[in-house]
DNA sequence: CTACGCTCAGATA
DNA sequence: TATCTGAGCGTAG
């Protein structure tokens, strides 16, 4: 193993981690940036069929990246888009979300205009309250 | 096989 | 409006 090159590869990570926060910072202060596209130019590899291993879980993320900046969508649309009725199904997928933000599951709210649950919890929480904040951040602009 | 859930539409008061 | 069904179905155990 020649020490030098993995010395580079750690660098350049580091690298790619220090661009992915300034990213981050500027979309959260309301610039209209696709988060996921940005992690794809700066060659980070996200391992996604890791994290989604099952054909439905890939459908529902690969479906969840098409909804844009500033969109809402909700659980029983996303179900029409992949052929499927399973509404809770798809919000289990979400709530296992290993990427938040970069895979916008904030933009999926309920059909009735409720919020919706967001990082595994539904009830009255914080959680919530972070995901009405980035809502408010994407129509802000 | 069972139990559970970031849901939904319908019923009831 | 608020609260309670049952249907629906992929996933984890």
């Amino acid at each position: 193993m020649n020490l030098k090159l993995v010395d580079e590869c750690e660098k350049n990570k580091i690298k790619q981690i220090f661009e992915l926060k300034e990213t981050i910072l500027e979309y959260l202060a309301g610039k209209n940036i696709n988060l996921f596209e940005t992690i794809k130019e700066l060659g980070i590899d996200l391992h996604l069929n890791d994290k989604f291993p099952s054909k439905f879980s890939q459908k529902v993320y690969s479906s969840l990246l098409s909804v844009k900046y500033g969109e809402l969508t909700n659980y029983s649309e996303i179900g029409e888009k992949i052929g499927s009725k399973a509404n809770r199904a798809i919000g289990n997928i979400l709530r296992g979300n290993p990427l938040p933000l970069i895979i916008p599951c904030h933009r999926v709210i309920k059909k009735n205009g409720e919020i919706g649950g967001f990082m595994g919890i539904s009830e009255k929480s914080w959680q919530q309250t972070l995901k009405k904040k980035l809502i408010e951040i994407e129509h802000s602009t």
